[in-house]
Formats: structure tokens, sequence, C-alpha cells
DNA sequence: AAGTTACTCAACCAAATGGTTGACAACAGC
DNA sequence: GCTGTTGTCAACCATTTGGTTGAGTAACTT
């Protein structure tokens, strides 16, 4: 994996158990004994996990045994990336679109309706 | 991996040549060779590259050889999964606020200042 | 101070990932 | 209908990932 900061987060969030714990947080602080609980893998995979999620900066803690907390702040980093691309790639359909539809436009200047195309 | 359309939408995004060809699409279409000149890997990667991002719906081809087009619908689901907790956890941070601040507002009708904290 | 509880580190394992090279398939152009 | 170009498939390799178990550390409790 790389190891860029977007990559890192995205990486995080690709795992299924790890979008879970994040879902969680998002209700409330746990600690990792409490996020452990529900799945069926040992509590070292669950920190593991978190170790994980902490690399990336979407959780954080004060010390071991504190709850851990979720940093919604990094969620940004990706709606900026995502937003950006996004826009620009409907921008573009937008301009297709207006595109052909001045096609259709002049199409029947050019090249005058047959039978078949009249209405 | 994790087979859901979220986990492979994630992991695909998760490395950062394939942001790249995400971002690049973006302007426009392009073909395999194409997209893949930039790069110092062998074509034969950018195409797995290209196989990861068409398995997550990220883009999209009509045959071998058509350019490739990017899906920015799929950045929906994403950013609705986002949204979602990001929201959340910033409501439960505003109604924590709330309460320190009530905390702050009741602790001295509860507990009159002492000399120390007289103004 | 000693014991329990909560968590992490280390070593290991199987499977997945990102890369390579070589052979093959499919489509344009002559 | 060949031929060259473009892209994919297959096999392989090194590294990473997500899981395990066992041992160790750190912090409450008494």
């Amino acid at each position: 994996m790389s190891d860029d900061r977007l990559s890192r987060v995205f990486a995080a969030l690709a795992d299924p158990t790890r979008r879970d714990l994040v879902a969680r947080l998002s209700s409330a602080d746990a600690t990792v004994g409490e996020l452990a609980a529900p799945y069926d893998v040992s509590l070292q995979a669950v920190s593991k996990h978190l170790k994980v999620l902490e690399d990336a900066g979407l959780v954080s803690r004060e010390s071991r045994r504190a709850p851990v907390r979720l940093e919604a702040e990094v969620f940004d980093l990706m709606t900026k990336w995502i937003d950006r691309y996004q826009q620009q790639a409907e921008e573009r359909y937008q301009r297709l679109d207006a595109l052909l539809a001045e096609m259709q436009e002049d199409r029947p200047a050019r090249e005058p309706a047959r039978e078949e195309d009249a209405s």
C-alpha cells in the first residue's frame, strides 16, 4: 500500500469491519473491548483494525484504555477529492450533451429532412 | 478483500495510480494505451488497474479497444456513506458541546462560586 | 504491593495485491 | 487474407493484509 494520507484513508475504509467500527463510533465513543465484542474475531484482530484506522487519522485515543474517538474531519479529505473529479466529469458530460444537442439542431439545416424524418 | 460494492470502490481508490487514472478520465475518455503511457509500469499492470476500477463500477468500456469512460455516479455511493456518519458524528459533537455549555451555566447555581472562582 | 483486567506486541500463516514477462486474441489497415 | 498493433490472460514473484495464538505490558482494584 502507498503511504500517502488519502491512500491510507481509502484503504482503511475498504474493509467492512473497519467501516462498521467507524459507523458505530459515529454514534458513541467506545473502548477497544466494547468495540470488539460484537465481532467473532479475536480482540487482537480488532486492535489491529483500530491501528489501521488510527494510522489513517480516522480515530484517536488519549491513552491505551481510553475510549476511541472518531475524527470526522478526515472525511473532508475524501469528499474534497471525490467532489473535484465528480464535478469535473459531470461538467464534461454536460458539455457533451450540449454538443449533441447542437448537432441535432444543426443537422436539419445542413441536411434537410427526408421523408422518414418529417413529422 | 470483501466483495461488497462499497469495499471494492474504496479499495480501488486506495491506490494512487488508480486515483490518477480516475483523475485523468474525469477530463477525457482515453484508451488503455493512452492511459498507460505516462506511467513507468507495464501496459499489463495498467490493464490490471483498469480491471479493478471496472469491477468497482468506476469505469466502463463498450469494447476492448474503445476509450475508457468514467462512471461518476458511483461516487454517490461513497459520498452517501461518508455523509451519513460524518453528519451523525458532528451532531453528536454538537450535543456534547451543548451539554458542556449547559454544565458551565449550571455549575455556579448548584455550587456557588468560592473566592478563587469569583470575578 | 499483588492480582486482575484490558490491551498490545511478536511470530506465524493463508490469501490477496501489484508488479513482472511471455504467449495469445482481436481488431485495423494494407 | 495477411500483418501489425493493441490489449488481455497466465504464470510467477515479493510484499501486504487479515487472521490466528501466546506472551508481555500497563493500568485499575483491593
